[in-house]
DNA sequence: ATACTTGCAAAAGTTTTGCAGGTTA
DNA sequence: TAACCTGCAAAACTTTTGCAAGTAT
């Protein structure tokens, strides 16, 4: 059975407070202020077993390493912003997306990241 | 102006002759048949100049760092076997992809990542 | 009391950089 | 010969692991 430290609820209320994704490195600068003597080994083994538990989702960004959200969000994909790095949640799917597999592959998930400027850096 | 190495004609050689998308490791050792003193700092060096002077694409899979392939290719995207983790380049691309950004948000480059079991992992 | 967890520091893996020597034009 | 490149080894990063000490139940 596992123990509930206060490391374990920093880092899962970071994550919910957060806008979009985090990394393991914003977990930790977020996660000092609540847990000021947290150290990064922690925040990786805490990730780890969040995401087997199936309370957190790893999202791995191309070029970025992974990223951490709650995991009970409902299917969505991801916008980066090209100036700013930041990452946003997209609603919805394009539908025609399980008829690219080829002929003979067996399709089970996808990942689309499409890549721009927000709204905030378009100004 | 740039010098033609051995190296570098060696390394464009793979790229051409492979598959699909390679990884530096890949490119290092494909290549180490045409060129065996070849370092693999040399391989990250020219991939980065190759990249920049538009005859290379870089490909930044998630989780697994940047995978290379000739940049005259049509606009496409990857399907990556979840068993044995090779990357197959997929034609075409979904019509509504372009109207997923949010309002506000300009949209200029996507990626798609399609995964399951290629034809020879699914028999 | 026992099982689990933490922070530190060391280790491991990947990509980049400094440099002396070698290659290309 | 002058500019450019190479291989090696060291450096920089990011992520993982071993361990003695601390915390939760």
């Amino acid at each position: 059975m596992k123990h509930k430290t206060q490391q374990r609820k920093a880092l899962m209320e970071c994550l919910h407070e957060a806008r979009g994704p985090l990394s393991p490195a914003e977990i930790l600068w977020f996660s000092r202020e609540k847990v000021p003597s947290l150290g990064i080994a922690t925040v990786y083994r805490n990730l780890k077993l969040l995401v087997e538990e199936g309370f957190v989702a790893e999202l791995q960004v191309p070029g970025q390493g992974s990223y951490y959200e709650p995991a009970d969000m409902d299917h969505h994909h991801h916008f980066q912003c090209r100036n700013c790095k930041q990452l946003f949640c997209i609603p919805g799917c394009p539908p025609g997306i399980t008829s690219l597999a080829p002929e003979g592959f067996k399709l089970d998930g996808h990942e689309i990241f499409l890549y721009g400027r927000c709204s905030e850096c378009t100004q």
